[in-house]
DNA sequence: AGCACGCCGACT
DNA sequence: GTCGGCGTGCTC
């Protein structure tokens, strides 16, 4: 028996709203009745809200006091398989129901109607008199045929002012009228000829595209190095996506490096396709999220959030670079994007592609275990080979302790900048010294809020908490013994590096990439587009530059810090120094020219230096395998994270005490609970954060049991709890 | 999330 | 008396 698609005027319905309430509420239908799924405007209180008509009314509230909906909005309803997929997720990562309706009405003015704005075009009269700004309005027009432009686009490319244009109208030589401000975007033609394949990624985009055609759902871990022509590959299955008449969502992490990926599906495709970040204006927002309502957006590119989009035939999900952490929502609604993407497509009958150079070891697994089809491209496009890599032992350097360029990276960079070639030096730490320290008290600047250190940005001038983002100006005495003139910076940051750098190599062109010294991500594309244009000799840069960007004339790499990310009690931190270092390596002559990738290491022997440096990733993700195995965590077993939070931390602690306490629902699973333990961040804007470690079989339905466990638990005053299934930070 | 209700301490 | 602190509970 399924559930009624309509529902007529007075009928009781079921509406999900976007308040914090724990379950539907139920309303009359409104004045011409309904669909289910519709958005609509709900009373609630004193209140009109948003929400969706969920099902039929369950009818056990006092049919006097029942309210009617206000009415349905201007939007196409909610589909089944959407609304399918809100309740997984939110299942699975234990997220109340409104917080995930939420993230999929994330759209301003969703149910206004169409907004209109004025646009001309050439109209049929003359104008009385002809002037030199009136015939270069006439003339514009009639350069672009039919097109109509808004004034200021108009005026613009005439060279004129408004007032010239509002004249031609009156003369009606320019027609004026309304046109709605959301307009579709272009369509994208999957028959334009893409980039020429190889033979062995034409053999992966051919198996791709049948996957799609297929329509049904089903996942492929799309593994290749840097320069092996994935995008390429996958771009295919995106063509295959539309040419069956179904949309596509490429996930990317970084919304700093779109710019060259929005180059390359224009070259695939003809035209551009929605752009989905959070950097996105209110009006391209609600553009987007209609216009992929009603099917007219083809294909979006987006960062996490583009998932829950009212895609109406979704077909494929690429999850780019699927391995990078920035796919883990830190707060908030904590999921996973990669994850989620499986869940949506396998609701929907979609295909992922999972694509990256490094996989994740859970997708890695998945796909050893035969859950996910794997796909792997060897040959490098071109002529490029993988960098020649080595290892500088920095016991035997011997470098003073405010200096962190070895001389055999020195003598190396040199060489490049004989040769006309670039170098990048890669350190993973913004700022310009990661630590101050007062040389007469041995005082740490720290964060009033948090209880992390200061770092220092000189660029900026100021001291910044990489944490809640506080910053303060750089203090001239120390503020705890108030001594002057004593603070020192401490450890290398990208900024300091980059001045290291200049002194060393005084002539030669020093450019410095960290994504707080460029005031928006426009500003930063363009000198990343510049320096891969050759504006620079040699590159400094953060994380940022790992990824996917192409510098043709770069053939040297150096690691600053290799060792950074390999300590600490982070399960993931071998793997992610791992992933870190092969695609930093993986800049190293992309193009024509051999590269070289050296990491400045004081533990030559770590095993995961010597897997990168032995290039054999199937060793490294083996061993790693057989470790997690052993130690029974992802994703061989299940983790989870409870973290508490309030101003008080006595209070905070002894909720935590409780919690692990009584941990029977727990126990009935086989599960333990470790903890509490002061949160890896144990202040955040002067909240207190205690978390409790759950640790689970892989086979136990984990969610079910921390629901009981946390139920009974009664949060007083401003406390907070949130669960973080499959926790990615661990210090 | 808001907002009202209500139960205690400090004031005109 | 009553103003106002914020803990508790409700919203169809």
């Amino acid at each position: 028996m399924s559930a009624p698609e309509f529902f007529d005027e007075g009928a009781l319905v079921a509406v999900l709203t976007t308040q914090p309430l724990d379950r539907a509420l139920d309303y009359k239908a409104p004045e011409g009745g309904c669909h289910l799924g519709a958005f609509v405007e709900v009373p609630l209180g004193p209140r009109k809200v948003l929400g969706v008509i969920w099902g039929p009314g369950k009818g056990d509230f006092d049919y006097n006091k029942v309210r009617s909906v206000i009415r349905a909005l201007d939007a196409p309803p909610m589909r089944l398989e959407m609304r399918e997929f809100l309740r997984r997720a939110a299942d699975y990562t234990l997220t109340p129901m409104p917080a995930m309706l939420r993230l999929a009405t994330r759209a301003p003015g969703l149910g206004d109607p169409p907004s209109m704005r004025k646009v001309y075009r050439r109209g049929g009269a003359e104008p009385d008199r002809m002037t030199d700004a009136r015939r270069r309005v006439l003339e514009t027009l009639a350069e672009y045929g039919d097109l109509s432009f808004t004034l200021r686009e108009l005026a613009e490319l005439a060279g004129v002012t408004a007032t010239v244009i509002k004249g031609l109208v009156t003369q009606g030589a320019v027609h004026e009228e309304d046109s709605p401000r959301d307009l579709p975007f272009p369509r994208l033609d999957p028959d334009l000829p893409g980039k020429e394949l190889t033979e062995d990624q034409a053999a992966g985009a051919a198996i791709l595209a049948a996957a799609v055609k297929s329509e049904a759902y089903g996942t492929t871990l799309l593994r290749g190095v840097t320069g092996s022509g994935k995008t390429e590959v996958y771009l295919e299955a995106v063509a295959a996506a539309l040419a069956t008449g179904r949309q596509a969502l490429v996930l990317l992490p970084e919304i700093a490096l779109t710019a060259e990926f929005l180059t390359r599906v224009q070259a695939r495709f003809g035209a551009k396709p929605a752009e989905w970040h959070s950097g996105a204006t209110m009006t391209e927002r609600r553009r987007i999220w209609r216009m992929v309502g009603q099917g007219q957006a083809q294909l979006v590119i987006g960062a996490r959030s583009a998932l829950f989009l009212p895609f109406q035939n979704l077909g494929l999900i690429v999850v780019d670079e699927e391995h990078d952490t920035s796919y883990k929502q830190e707060d908030g609604v904590l999921y996973n994007a990669r994850d989620m993407a499986v869940l949506r497509a396998s609701v929907c009958g979609a295909q992922v592609v999972l694509a990256s150079a490094t996989p994740s070891l859970e997708s890695w697994s998945n796909a050893q275990a035969g859950k996910y089809r794997k796909l792997e491209l060897t040959s490098r496009f071109g002529s490029a080979v993988m960098p020649q890599m080595g290892a500088i032992d920095m016991r035997t350097e011997g470098l003073p302790s405010d200096r962190w360029i070895s001389p055999q990276l020195k003598a190396e960079v040199d060489k490049r900048l004989e040769a006309g070639e670039q170098a990048m030096l890669f350190i993973n730490r913004r700022g310009y010294a990661p630590v101050t320290l007062c040389r007469a008290c041995g005082h740490q600047i720290g964060c009033d809020h948090c209880d992390a250190r200061m770092v220092e940005h000189r660029f900026l001038k100021r001291l910044v908490c990489h944490q809640c983002g506080e910053s303060k100006p750089m203090p001239e005495a120390c503020p705890s013994c108030e001594a002057e003139g004593r603070l020192a910076p401490v450890g290398p940051g990208v900024e300091r590096l980059g001045e290291e750098a200049a002194a060393l190599w005084p002539d030669a062109r020093v450019a410095t990439l960290s994504s707080d010294m460029y005031g928006s991500a426009r500003a930063l594309k363009a000198e990343i587009a510049g320096i891969a244009q050759g504006t620079a000799d040699i590159i400094i840069g953060t994380q940022l530059v790992a990824k996917g960007h192409n510098f043709p004339n770069l053939t040297l790499v150096g690691v600053i810090d290799a060792d950074l990310g390999l300590m600490g009690s982070d399960l993931r931190a071998a793997e992610r120094t791992f992933q870190l270092m092969r695609q930093v390596a993986g800049r190293a002559g992309r193009a024509d020219k051999p590269g070289m990738a050296l990491l400045q290491t004081y533990q030559p022997e770590h095993p995961v230096i010597r897997a990168i440096l032995a290039g054999d990733e199937e060793a490294f993700w083996s061993a790693e395998a057989k470790e997690r195995q052993h130690a029974g965590v992802p994703p061989y077993g299940r983790l989870a994270g409870i973290i508490l939070s309030g101003q008080d931390a006595a209070a905070v602690f002894d909720a935590g005490n409780t919690l692990a306490r009584n941990d029977g629902a727990l126990r009935a699973v086989g599960a333990q609970v470790f903890g509490p333990a002061p949160a890896p961040i144990a202040r955040v804007r002067g909240r207190h954060r205690v978390r409790l470690l759950v640790k689970a079989d892989k086979s136990v339905a984990l969610q079910d049991a921390l629901a009981r466990w946390i139920a009974p638990l009664r949060l007083k005053g401003d406390m907070r709890l949130a669960v973080d299934i499959d926790p990615q930070s661990f210090y």
